[in-house]
DNA sequence: GCCGTTTTCGGCCCGACTGTTTTCAGTCG
């Protein structure tokens, strides 16, 4: 049984746990960690490296590593991670999601309490035995509760959309504060990660103290966890953690820069600095001959570095682009002309065809390609044959009426990728749309070969622009369905298939992190809001987020050619696109 | 355990806050 990277990330991120509470050397540590996070990430199909022992010349993972890694993908175990972790339950590990609870205490536990679990923990809680404990103490027990109770009740990870709403609330109320001299939100929201654990926000001010209290007053605060003259954070009521930095008005670039993060790509950047002479860190440069630094991008500047853009800041590859002058110009979302895939009352949509395309037009797009659900999808009331011949002609009508050289419609469907990997409508009805994008609804939990071969074959058909929500994808919900995804970029290079980036917040799909490779061999993507309603269509607005997140660039994103380039371009054949 | 304009050893980010302490350890970001 063939391992998986998520599965040799997981084994590394555990060696790296146990480690840890065994008081191991803290860098080493760190170095099965990131090892963890670049099995993760790698831009490439890692396992067959690994089952080949060809993992020379990765950054991060050195000798040591590499011979773990080829021992678990060749043989689906690794000896060394089996022998540490023989004294300890599944359960142990989830000891780990709890607030407030490190290696050190979690250790202490373990051996001195033998808690191996949650409810081992609890039980050891509400006995009390946990406070008379060396190092702990009555709140210590207490806050351990709080925290169980709230991994009880879930909610510690949210959707960008609703982080986002948050978010621009908080920063409202902030930007009211007479005090308040620069305001902005930081941390993974600011990277457009396509779900957050927590909202960062600094503020500029020249006093710091009152902005902490206003924070942790703000009516939205359910919970103030922690409260000092300089930081705040507070929970909101649906449990999202919201800190605050107040710093000076020459302290908020670094404090900006340092709390954007992300944390790998501070520890690139910091040791950048070093390399100057300098110290870096959320206050300023310390050393001699410092820069002047007011803004953010003073700070990459005096690295020799171009602007990263938020987006970017995952340390992976964004420094040594930015070092070269070789960073992609990334699209933005008003370089978006249409959009495609979006439904109407005739399946599961909420609002009827003309309704999708006054909101269309309002949103200043030039045109919007309809794609209802096909047959086989009678849960999302898939239109038959007959019914899509009648869409087709309501949508011809409405161009007739109101379509011009400002706006139109295109007739299409989303078409159900069968079983086998055929489609749910013939070649002869697919020709007469203008375009299609095909996805998978059912039959999701065919092994990784079989999904990815079905996929191949519904993407080798002339009459598939593209291919929708490549995993299917539910953040926070529901796992991707197992397919590879290198194989998959393969196909739609050589077919000529559009990829799209399914930019509903429920699924963000195919996920940011594969799009650089994508773009690297050609592929096309297509930004689609995957609307069920006419607000939904400002989806759009996270999809450009998103894939300046896979640094996509204008010329990469299918939907940023003007209505008449489009509407030839949709007439190619697919080779000739 | 990883890495190298400090190149095979000696560094590897560090400050704020909390709770248990009485000068600090642990956790978090």
């Amino acid at each position: 049984m063939p391992v998986t990277r998520e599965q040799m990330a997981a084994v590394l991120e555990e060696i790296a746990l146990l480690l840890e509470i065994q008081g191991e050397n803290p860098f080493k540590v760190r170095a099965y960690r990131q090892g963890a996070e670049v099995v993760e990430s790698y831009d490439g199909d890692i396992v067959a490296l690994a089952v080949e022992n060809k993992l020379d010349g990765i950054k991060g993972l050195g000798e040591a590593l590499r011979d773990k890694l080829h021992e678990l993908a060749s043989t689906g175990e690794l000896g060394f991670h089996k022998k540490l972790r023989e004294s300890y339950p599944d359960s142990f590990f989830t000891l780990f999601q709890l607030d407030g609870l490190g290696p050190k205490k979690i250790a202490a536990l373990h051996k001195t309490l033998g808690v191996d679990s949650i409810p081992s923990l609890k039980a050891a809680c509400e006995a009390g035995s946990v406070a008379g404990l060396s190092g702990f103490g009555a709140k210590t027990q207490t806050k351990i509760l709080e925290a169980i109770g709230r991994i009880e009740q879930a909610a510690t990870a949210f959707r960008l959309d609703v982080a986002t709403l948050a978010a621009e609330e908080i920063l409202e109320e902030l930007r009211k504060h007479p005090d308040v001299l620069r305001v902005s939100s930081a941390g993974s929201l600011r990277r457009s990660k396509e779900v957050v654990g927590d909202l960062d926000f600094i503020v500029a001010t020249n006093d710091p103290a009152a902005l902490t209290k206003f924070f942790g007053a703000l009516p939205q605060a359910k919970e103030i966890i922690v409260q000092g003259d300089t930081k705040c954070s507070i929970r909101l009521e649906d449990g999202l953690q919201c800190d605050l930095r107040a710093v000076t008005n020459a302290q908020f670039p670094f404090a900006l820069q340092y709390f954007t993060g992300s944390k790998e790509h501070n520890v690139a950047i910091r040791s950048r600095a070093l390399k100057h002479g300098w110290s870096l860190n959320e206050y300023g440069f310390t050393g001699n001959d410092l820069p002047t630094v007011n803004e953010e991008g003073d700070i990459y500047k005096a690295l020799g570095l171009d602007f990263i853009p938020p987006a970017l800041r995952e340390n992976r590859g964004e420094i040594e682009a930015a070092d070269e002058g070789k960073l992609p110009r990334l699209v933005e979302w008003e370089n978006l002309r249409g959009t495609f895939h979006c439904h109407t009352t005739d399946s599961d949509g909420k609002n009827t065809l003309n309704a999708m395309a006054e909101a269309a037009q309002e949103l200043g797009l030039q045109y919007l390609g309809i794609s209802d659900h096909s047959k086989s999808s009678p849960q999302a009331n898939g239109l038959n044959e007959v019914r899509l011949a009648k869409q087709i002609d309501a949508v011809a009508a409405w161009n007739k009426e109101f379509g011009s050289a400002q706006f139109r419609l295109f007739a299409g469907s989303e078409v159900d990728i069968l079983k086998d990997g055929s489609l749910d409508f013939s070649d002869e009805m697919l020709s007469s749309l203008d375009w299609a994008v095909a996805s998978v609804h059912n039959a999701t939990s065919l092994d990784e070969d079989e999904m990815t071969k079905r996929i191949i074959r519904a993407m080798e058909n002339p009459y598939v622009t593209m291919l929708g929500h490549m995993t299917g994808r539910l953040l926070l919900r529901r796992d991707a369905y197992r397919v590879n995804h290198e194989k998959l970029i393969d196909a739609a290079a050589e077919t000529r298939t559009v990829i799209e980036l399914n930019c509903n917040p429920k699924r963000f799909d195919m996920d940011w992190r594969w799009w650089h490779r994508a773009r690297d061999k050609g592929v096309l993507c297509s930004i689609n809001p995957d609307a069920h309603s006419t607000g939904q269509l400002q989806y759009i607005r996270f999809g450009a987020d998103v894939a300046r997140k896979g640094w996509l660039r204008r010329e990469d994103v299918l939907n940023t050619k003007p209505l008449a380039e489009m509407a030839e371009w949709l007439k190619l054949p697919k080779a000739k696109r």
